[in-house]
Order: C-alpha cells, then sequence, then structure tokens
DNA sequence: GGCATTGAGCTAACTACATTAGCTTAATGG
DNA sequence: CCATTAAGCTAATGTAGTTAGCTCAATGCC
C-alpha cells in the first residue's frame, strides 16, 4: 500500500455518493468513506471539513447531476412534451438513485446551487409565455408535485408499487393542463 | 427526585416530539430524551426498544396527528371545498410542525398507520364520483403535489418565503380542475 | 544533488451516543 | 409480611466524529 493515496476531495466525495447509493443516507459515515478511500478516518479532514461539509458537497453533486439530466432532457422539445420531458427527468433520476433523495432538500447551503435548476425550469415556462412572478408560481407548482411524487416513490412511500407510472402520468397531465389553463 | 419517575412509553415518545420539535430530527437522541425524562440513558429501555423502536413510535403520532387534523378539516365540507380543506390542513400541520416532516416519509412499518390517512382522502373523493383505481390515482397525485409542496416549505426548500400562500393557492387550483376534469 | 517547505497521511486521545448486562430497590399483590 | 415484578441504576463495550500533533513523501529551489 502506497504511503500516499492520491486522495483528492473530489474523490472523497465520488465515494461518499456511491455509498450513499449503495448503503443509503444514514449509511454515510466518515469511518465507510475512509474505509473504501483505503485511509484512515482522520486522513479526510485533510479534504474535507468533516461530515457536515461532505454532506453538502455530495449535495451539490446530486442537485448538479439532476440539472444536467433535466437540462439535456428538454433540448430540441417545447409546449407540454417540455414540461412533461422535465418532470420525467426529475422522477427518473430518483428512480434510479432513489437514496439520493434526501439530498434534494437540505437546508439552503452558503451559495444556492439551485438556481440552476430553476432557470432550467423557467427556460421552459417561457415556452408557457410565463413570466415573472408567473413564472415563479409555476415552478413552485412543478416542482412541489413532481418532488413530491418522486420522493415518495423513492422512499417507498406509496403502497402498491403497480400503475406508479400510471399515476405518474396522470399527474404529469393535471400539471400541464394546468399550467396551459392558466389557474 | 423520587426514586420512580413514573415513566411510559407514551410519556418518552411525548418527549421525543417535544424535542423533535425544537431540535430537529437530529436533534433527537436518546441521551437528550433520558435528561429531558430526568433519567438515565439506559433506563428508557424499559419503555422504547431502541432509537429506531422510538422513530417509529414517533412517526405513528405524526401521521396520527396529521390524520386528525385532516379529518376535522373536511367535516361537513364537499367538493372542490373539501380538497382544498385537504390540503390546507396536510400543509398547515407542516407550517406548524416543520420538523416532523421526515416522519412522513418512513419506510413502511409493521403495520401500515397510512391507511387512516387514506381512507380520509377516499372518503373526500367520492364526492367526486372517484372510486377504485381512479381514486387511487387521484389519492396519489394529491398526496404527492401536498406533500411536495409542504415538505420543500418545511425544509426551507423555496428560495423566497414570499407569495407561498399564493404558490399554494394556484396548486390548490390546478389540482382540483385536474381532479374535476378527470385528466 | 542537497535541502527546506509543504501537506497527505498517520496514531493517540477525547467526546457523544447507543446498547447490553447485571444489580438494586420500590411498588404491588397474595 | 413476604415474594414477585419491573423501573431505575451503574458499569462496560462498540461505533462514530473530531482534534492535536507527529512523520515523512513529494516538490521545488539553490
Amino acid at each position: 500500500m502506497p504511503r500516499r493515496a492520491g486522495l483528492t476531495a473530489q474523490k472523497v466525495v465520488e465515494l461518499a455518493l456511491s455509498i450513499v447509493d449503495s448503503a443509503g443516507l444514514d449509511g454515510l459515515t466518515l469511518a465507510r468513506v475512509a474505509e473504501a478511500a483505503g485511509v484512515a478516518t482522520p486522513s479526510l479532514y485533510k479534504h474535507v471539513a468533516g461530515l457536515p461539509d461532505l454532506r453538502e458537497r455530495v449535495a451539490r453533486v446530486v442537485l448538479a447531476g439532476l440539472t444536467d439530466r433535466t437540462r439535456e432532457a428538454v433540448i430540441g422539445v417545447s409546449g407540454d412534451d417540455a414540461i412533461r420531458a422535465l418532470m420525467d427527468a426529475y422522477r427518473s433520476y430518483l428512480v434510479e438513485f432513489p437514496n439520493r433523495a434526501g439530498f434534494l432538500i437540505s437546508p439552503p447551503p452558503t451559495v444556492d446551487p439551485r438556481e440552476d435548476l430553476l432557470a432550467v425550469v423557467l427556460a421552459v415556462l417561457r415556452g408557457y409565455r410565463l413570466e415573472g412572478s408567473e413564472a415563479i408560481h409555476a415552478a413552485r407548482i412543478l416542482r412541489s408535485s413532481v418532488h413530491g411524487f418522486a420522493s415518495l416513490e423513492a422512499a417507498g412511500g406509496f403502497g402498491y408499487r403497480e400503475d406508479l407510472d400510471e399515476s405518474f402520468r396522470r399527474l404529469a397531465g393535471v400539471i400541464v393542463m394546468g399550467l396551459r389553463e392558466r389557474v
């Protein structure tokens, strides 16, 4: 085993993320990250400031990943289809990485990385001629509903797994109609 | 200080709940509950099986409280007003007790206490002539959207506090319309 | 090439917490 | 009045986060 493991903050965060995916939110401990990195626990402090800091870094990566996926999903799509694409992207991210849901509702960190996701949503809403405060309300409606569905699904919060796709399709339909009709 | 503190499982859970309300989800520790009860930590094991058990008990109380409030909110109300009342009740519970939000998406315990809340929702939906699988989809739409909004709000997930009432009013409007129009 | 500086990693030690084992004793009921 | 039960205790163990301070490998400068 080499004296220098060549760790970086980024590698630590990547390891943390894979631990979250396999062991859940509560499974993320510095001890486990250190073990995965082949390093003693206190050594991690050379790269991150502690567990809260690591959590915040992981949260940023998660949010960035979701934002990227969402951004790509709406390329070349507009109107109702863009709304559906947005919602599908958000949900599918949490279906793929259910343990990451907890990082999407964290207390506001120093600099808010949610702005980027909001920007994508607002861009789509502009296709509905929704702007300014109207667009903010619409974005909240959109985010609330899709976040609610996806995080309940990720946590196993729905009784039955059956027909979840159909439920989600209907939810998207309701939202699309609501936004179109300017409720 | 009397030799017997006269603790019961119920009192332990009540103390735990008030700690959650004041110190947050992560602030709930056996050590803190014991201190509040005027008892040594291991003594709690005479009443609850451990921290996971205590959490589950707290989750049940939270869900029961929400269910009660929701049930009362829809007494003597029907149709669109009932939907709005339902949504308002859910949200206002989390506005009042934001730290309890985390207990509303827990992995399914042994016996599922969410059935009661679902029953209330389904009763309201019957006022829309929504039954069977249609009602299940509608209930999920309702719960997803209100839970998403309320838990994002509770976690400070929205950038600005201003206009949250208006945003929620619009969300309710969208959902009511969607359910009415059978999307 | 030698040497000073830097910083990555280490061990040791401390804290907080959950949990288990086993003791003590107050309350209760026959 | 005594036997039983159970509520509370102390002691001890294990895990985790964190801090302090040491060591030495890598780097760059002379």
